[in-house]
DNA sequence: ATCGATTGGGTAATCGATTACCCGAGTTTC
DNA sequence: GAAACTCGGGTAATCGATTACCCAATCGAT
């Protein structure tokens, strides 16, 4: 297999170069032999190999992007906006699951530059660990991180602001009358679980509220079921629960409710991100919504300015987020109901 | 950016010849210019161009993926359980979403080719209209199906026995005591439409059960909410509904819930897939699983042994699915408990 | 001492597309 | 009519890694 531009050349009775600027048009041939290459082309079938051109070209026309995992339909939401967001570019996506192992996403990073991608979105596994494979692919081609960051600077990021959202959450359930709040959400692994809890905690602060210990333990449906056990076991359930994200809250909801307690009545719960879990929830999960597609313009386009190992000092875009009521708290404060 | 071994036989003051030799070790060197390239690769910081070499090889290390969507949780667990089966092969899985359009789907083929990739896996999207892309991408590289396939051979597949899954939900929910049955499903744009139909009407008819028209729209949750309102509205319900799949039955699930009919007492529902959904909805779902690990593994396997254009005729591996019986049906039959 | 084999290093061809550079023919201009 | 340009075509260098091929040195055997 392998029709070449020399068998092209060959099959329209002209050099390789005329039948590449034929093919190109990037200079000017005469009709005569603009016709026979492109008929030749089509004849032979063919398809300029892609490979040899970005060799020549020192560009490949792809990107590579690196989440954490694609079971997690946050992320698999955020991939989908950024391919169509590229969709028009010509360029491509090369895809990669760190399966939350900084081993992994090091290793998945170093393929994909010795792919010679031309730029990177990552969201970063881990907010240690992760730091030195990031830095080092930062330094070597554009970069962006979204959603999750690695501290310490030195590469760009794009995400929702998470300590703005935690805040929307945690006025609502008080607006909705809650005196008593918990946090349900994961190991502070992520810049993401760092923020959620201290945006949660700053806000609970603030207004004055009792505050219970948080309960963290992964990003997981799984997890929220065990949330929920631990709230009933310990005897004294708050008013309300305010999550990490979806997963954990609609897990939750169904072990409270197991339980015998009734949600939003007895307990008001919200989630965060927004992505199809909520809606499959019931009752259908009252949460804060990321905006991914915003989120995927914004990092596509923040990577066509960066260069690699730019000097200037790391930009960091954080967008709004916005509370989406539905019925696991009450209908009380403002925001989008559905 | 770019370390090439031109710089480091430089740096080691020896032919770059040498240094390949060295640094791959396909050929004797002597120890001390072994250790001089060692260092100097080392402290370049040197890593190999993998266009280059994927030219000069003629082969890219890569293989292409193509499925309908990542949305859908049952193509990204046959995603995930694919790259972990290519994870230590040392090759790269390049994925694509066709976004159910077999235009897309296409001209992601055309790109995955042109990149080179080594072979292809693909769920076409559409029975009927994805048949020319992916025909001629077979005759170009070793190309598998799996779960979906085209009509008219040709091709390679792996998938699920679709006809005996449905069978198998069918049995279970007479075995149950249901004496009328319906089939929520997909319009049938896709072999897996055609065959859960197919095998759910055989299988009513062999049992003479009461079989009302089926209800076809798409594989979705929101089609499933639908459906079951169509039920509800019809006046008529039937014993138990069997669906295409579990977000379907979820939906469905609710939809006849919140009409007042209980699930299982009055109406037994069945999923298909079993791929998370399932135990998220609530009650837990009763759902046939698709044995996606052995899928995929066997569509990695497979792809290994076909040959780009292989005249001999197409393979056809069918895999036997299982039962799983939660909470939606009654636990009459025999199958797997959890 | 000589021949053949073995070992290990270097030179340059190769993969395929693009394009810098050169060249000849035809045009324009004074 | 000759110098200066333009136009369009071809030759070969280029991207970076690998390796076919060649060659010198060394060793063992006769």
């Amino acid at each position: 297999m392998g029709v070449t531009i020399h068998d092209v050349a060959r099959a329209a009775g002209v050099s390789v170069a005329s039948a590449s600027r034929a093919l190109s048009g990037r200079r000017k041939v005469t009709p005569e032999i603009a016709e026979r290459v492109a008929r030749a082309a089509a004849e032979l079938g063919y398809q300029p190999n892609a490979v040899a051109k970005a060799l020549r070209d020192q560009t490949t026309g792809t990107i590579g992007m690196v989440v954490p995992g694609i079971g997690n339909p946050f992320f698999t939401t955020i991939v989908e906006a950024v391919e169509r967001e590229l969709q028009n570019s010509g360029t491509d996506l090369l895809l990669c699951a760190s399966q939350y192992s900084p081993q992994v996403e090091a290793r998945r990073l170093e393929t994909l530059l010795a792919r010679r991608v031309d730029g990177l979105i990552i969201s970063p596994c881990d907010i240690e660990a992760s730091v030195p494979a990031v830095l080092d692919a930062a330094r070597r081609v554009p970069l962006v991180q979204v959603d999750r960051y690695i501290e310490g600077g030195g590469a760009d990021w794009v995400g929702v602001d998470d300590e703005a959202g935690l805040a929307l959450a945690v006025e609502h359930v008080i607006a909705g009358g809650a005196r008593s709040v918990v946090f349900a959400g994961s190991r502070l692994e992520s810049s993401s679980a760092r923020l959620r809890l201290s945006g949660f905690e700053r806000t609970a602060a603030r207004a004055g509220v009792e505050v219970l210990p948080p309960l963290l333990g992964e990003f997981t449906l799984e997890w929220g079921v065990e949330a929920g056990r631990r709230l009933l076991d310990s005897g004294r359930l708050p008013d309300a629960v305010v999550c990490a994200n979806d997963e954990i809250a609609v897990g939750l909801v169904r072990s409270l409710r197991f339980g015998g307690v009734r949600v939003p009545e007895d307990v008001a719960v919200v989630g965060f991100d927004d992505v199809g879990h909520a809606t499959m929830c019931d009752p259908p999960l009252s949460t804060v919504r990321q905006p991914v597609e915003e989120m995927a313009a914004e990092a596509v386009r923040l990577l066509g300015q960066v260069k690699a190992g730019d000097p200037r000092p790391a930009q960091r875009i954080a967008i709004a987020p916005r509370l989406v009521v539905r019925q696991t708290s009450r209908p009380v404060a403002a925001g989008v109901a559905e």
